[in-house]
DNA sequence: CTGAAAGCGCTAACAC
DNA sequence: GTGTTAGCGCTTTCAG
């Protein structure tokens, strides 16, 4: 099947069955450079010719080499993003809209896990470079050491997502954890409650949280917040652990802020099977505003954060930087929103 | 701070910021080759000239560049993984799990969304092979016209997960939605069901575990199943409106089984809404275990699958492929079972 | 509008 | 153990 391509010596290159662009040329009767142009740049190319060139491409089913194009190119089309996990989390919906975006300007996606280890974060940085990804797309503003002034000086873009917090490598899409904290802490506050708890995982976005939260409640001159700790990813069945362990140690707690939906719900039951009521006896806030959060059943109160806003904003962001277009608003606030019901 | 390399000519042969293996080399002393084995086979260098090398690597912060090794290689160590969505679904632990397997040797996972269109699907999968992917996780077990062909001929591993029908390309790994349907039957007729209803999308996988799901009930003469579809993802929200409306239409249906744990979620409280009594009134049953469906609030009866093993297992079938090994045992079915709560 | 030629940065025989 | 030498399959000047 294969048409001899001038074989001035006696063995061919290579037998491998793959279809490379010179035999695509050969057979449309036109020179490698044409069928390169014919995919990149096929305005400069004269109709009949691409006409012809397309015609020998699915003639012989080509399919362009992407690696050699891109070590040729210097550029990847690939754009890296790196979560600490999907599984129920909120990060899913984001990488969803962020894959969607992307993926309509001909770029795909490499996913990596950190799972929640900084190091692994750091690694993975590191292996992505070496594949020339041309963007990186990381959760969160807190990094390993040295990771920033790596990622800076390669030059690469980069957008830390669900977070505005500290100051972007480069750029930055998403919300104030602190300020979440803050929010959470005035809803309760005037709601009359004077003694709090939080339930959330010690990692660093959720510790921020905590901060707000707590930063507020001393400026209202009241006591110290309660904390008990998770480990993350944050579960139901924690919410409802973290509850009893938390009421044991401070039975007077009437308001408990909780990091995240799936933690306030198991708190919430498990405060029915201990036949506390709530709001009545434990008020509770959860965060990121899950489907779970506003069923008639769960009925939390919580705050609304937007993943599929982020998503979308990090690609365009992405998109408009790799293009050449102004950065503008390289470090955008989608700020988050009370959804107040019947938990708190 | 560029050392300077041997320049015959008088312009440089590139002056863009990246160090090259022969810049290792140079300021090594020792040869290309010799810094690549370091890299490749490290075991075939001597223990000093490692030490030399890598100290210069890190000197100069060197990150091989991938592209270019995959393309002298032909293997681009890069997996792909295609699914519908990650948001709200079973796929988010699956994808978690094989990403970790296949990054502890060393592989990437390229990630793509179909959104439940097989024709998305066929495009990323030709998007994929261009970046010559050494292997294939792709959802289930149906695709777009030709797409079979295009994978078995192009040789490259394929694994299709969360099915075990049809026949296989090449691996898979999961179960049978077949055999889910008569599974709920089954349990729904042996409570002594006998008129039943179905709500859930109408996607393949979807519509297999309904064929099953009838399949069983007329084998016991039982009469037909009332259906109510729904858009995947299908959410907690769709299980409300489908129970509604399966009602309306069908108000003597005594048990229905539900596409996933959200749309029995959902069916349940909107059965509390409407003043029927789960399962006195109206019988029901999930799919996939989902975290909400054992929650007391919940409490669902429901076929548990296992999403985690389904993606341990994908990796590890594909990197035995990889390296050769024996790939016994390439059409794995998990099975289901059973998870028999309060709503059925 | 098209072709020729020089790489992109690495791997893999093959020699030594 | 290490070096030499061909490529891998494209993109991209530069001529024409």
């Amino acid at each position: 099947m294969k048409t001899s391509r001038s074989m001035p010596t006696l063995t061919p290159k290579k037998a491998h069955g793959n279809i490379r662009m010179q035999d695509v040329a050969d057979i449309a009767g036109v020179s490698l450079a044409t069928v390169s142009r014919v995919f990149n740049y096929p305005h400069l190319v004269k109709p009949e010719t691409l006409a012809v060139v397309r015609s020998a491409c699915d003639k012989l089913n080509y399919v362009p080499n992407m690696l050699a194009g891109s070590l040729a190119s210097n550029r990847s089309g690939i754009v890296a993003a790196i979560v600490p996990t999907l599984a129920n989390s909120f990060f899913s919906e984001t990488i969803d809209a962020l894959s969607v975006t992307l993926t309509q300007q001909g770029y795909q996606l490499l996913l990596g896990h950190t799972f929640y280890c900084p190091d692994n974060e750091k690694k993975l940085v590191s292996a992505f470079m070496g594949r020339r990804v041309e963007g990186f797309v990381l959760t969160g503003g807190e990094h390993a050491r040295g990771l920033r002034t790596t990622l800076k000086k390669s030059g690469i873009p980069v957008i830390e997502v669900w977070d505005t917090e500290p100051k972007p490598i480069d750029m930055m899409v998403g919300f104030s954890h602190t300020e979440v904290g803050r929010q959470a802490a005035r809803y309760l506050i005037a709601k009359g409650h004077t003694s709090f708890g939080f339930i959330g995982s010690a990692h660093l976005r959720s510790t921020r949280r905590l901060v707000g939260f707590q930063e507020v409640i001393h400026e209202h001159g009241l006591s110290d917040v309660v904390i008990q700790n998770t480990q993350p990813p944050s579960s139901v069945a924690d919410g409802a652990d973290g509850l009893q362990a938390l009421l044991e140690r401070a039975p007077d707690v009437s308001a408990i802020f909780c990091g995240s939906d799936m933690v306030a719900a198991g708190a919430q039951f498990q405060c029915w099977r201990m036949g506390y009521r709530v709001p009545e006896h434990i008020a509770l806030m959860g965060f990121s505003d899950m489907p779970i959060a506003g069923e008639k059943a769960a009925n939390l109160t919580t705050l609304r954060v937007d993943g599929v806003a982020i998503g979308e904003h990090a690609g365009n962001m992405l998109l408009s930087r790799l293009s050449g277009t102004n950065d503008h608003g390289s470090h955008i606030d989608l700020g988050t929103t009370v959804i107040a019901r019947a938990s708190a």
